[in-house]
DNA sequence: GCTGTAATGTACCGTACTGTACGCCTTACG
DNA sequence: CGTAAGGCGTACAGTACGGTACATTACAGC
């Protein structure tokens, strides 16, 4: 959640608007632009410094307990270039919480080897191992909490971290049911339901205390899962279809 | 997340430590407390007001988001006295926030009728249609958000309500299993996948974006969950147990 | 090397929040 | 019916934060 606080404030009347736009003189010219944004000499390296430096900062920390200044302090220059760059802290919390994002789901697109259950254990297991990942987590967590203030992150974040995720697993899903190794059913429903049973219970309890989560504990979910999903899943026993 | 902004804030010196402690002329008669906290003439009633409005509030907006002046607006009442008998916002939102949690579990308990897979089924309606309901859900976000600044609610949290529930399932998993209805295995682990499954891609896509939940989607997730965990774990075709 | 433009450093403003002080009022109780 | 403790209302102190202004410095193109 976490609406910034200071939200309703007047931005200090309009004072002249000074800044770039009606100053009457921008000539005909294509303004050359060398590169990047408005008017830039700012290098992309410097540009990408400051993006995961105050990407790490939000995600430590949670979007209302990090300040300007902290962010400043953190990654050198001055609070005007970062206004005038970003737009102020929600726009560059915007702007900079992507990258961790579309980071999430590369640990999970792995090509697993062995037969069906060796395979979906293989999944699970990498699967568990990068969602329960400290860093992972606390991501999970601001973007729970800035859910309802930033709807559009919190949208981006579920398509390219969790849905991306499932739609992996459906993939993998559907080829193993291309094989005849795995019964009917919607593919992307098999693997949200698989890779839901994974996490759930772990997850929770990291987000919700600070408990650390026990290996052991995992091995047995991931055990208990793959199992009851291939006794599930794999080719009916019958249409199992009584009343509605 | 959200440790409060102001946390660090040095308390306006010590200034006498005025309260409670160290007065020294703490009698050593019993100090009668009739009832409540401190010295008092609120009313449970009065207090019980005061919780809930409080609770409500936290759950709607977050804890950062939402002052003492605020909350003072809401239940009525001045601000000295909330500071005398709940101490500082912090204290108050500890104190508050448990009677939401322990509530949470409540509609989850039922008794369900009919075979096997009917009353599945009917948990599985009764949990989601709780656990999916706009308020569960705020309190789910808040509980998320507070997990690493208030471990101490957090913990309450997960124990009272999604904990709770996965022993109340368990225990109707055991009763299956005693009945020969269900195969072996962990009834405590089979509830927590069967109640992941459930809710895992639904909770996700409602918290991080405002999308509302779709009680198709929600009905397909249960028929196949069902149909998952009855299948996979009934009656174990065989030990299946490969290599490790 | 000159000139314009972008970045820097910093002081500052307005705002808003937590927590306390304090005088007045209400209520329980003898 | 008087009194004292607790509640009420509000003003206030203290402080931190977001955002802007502005003078200064670095840098690119000519």
């Amino acid at each position: 959640m976490q609406t910034e606080k200071y939200m309703r404030r007047n931005k200090t009347a309009i004072r002249a608007n000074s800044q770039s736009e009606a100053v009457g003189h921008r000539p005909s010219t294509t303004r050359h632009v060398p590169k990047e944004r408005p008017g830039s000499r700012m290098s992309e390296a410097r540009r990408q410094e400051i993006v995961r430096k105050a990407a790490a900062l939000f995600i430590e920390k949670g979007y209302a307990n990090v300040t300007i200044d902290e962010i400043i302090r953190l990654v050198g220059g001055s609070k005007a270039t970062l206004y005038a760059r970003f737009g102020g802290k929600e726009g560059l919390f915007e702007t900079v919480i992507q990258q961790p994002c579309v980071d999430v789901t590369h640990a999970i697109d792995i090509d697993p080897a062995g037969d069906i259950e060796q395979q979906l254990t293989q999944i699970a297991r990498n699967f568990l191992k990068s969602v329960l990942n400290p860093n992972i987590l606390e991501l999970h967590r601001l973007m729970v909490s800035i859910g309802k203030t930033f709807p559009a992150v919190g949208s981006f974040f579920y398509e390219s971290g969790p849905n991306t995720a499932y739609e992996i697993v459906a993939r993998w899903m559907a080829k193993q049911q291309a094989a005849g190794k795995l019964g009917g059913g919607n593919p992307r429903q098999l693997a949200a339901l698989f890779l839901d049973m994974l996490i759930g219970e772990h997850q929770l309890a990291l987000l919700t205390s600070p408990r650390q989560s026990s290996p052991k504990a995992v091995e047995k979910t991931v055990r208990a899962a793959v199992e009851l999903f291939l006794n599930g899943a794999a080719k009916r026993r019958a249409p199992r279809k009584p009343g509605w």
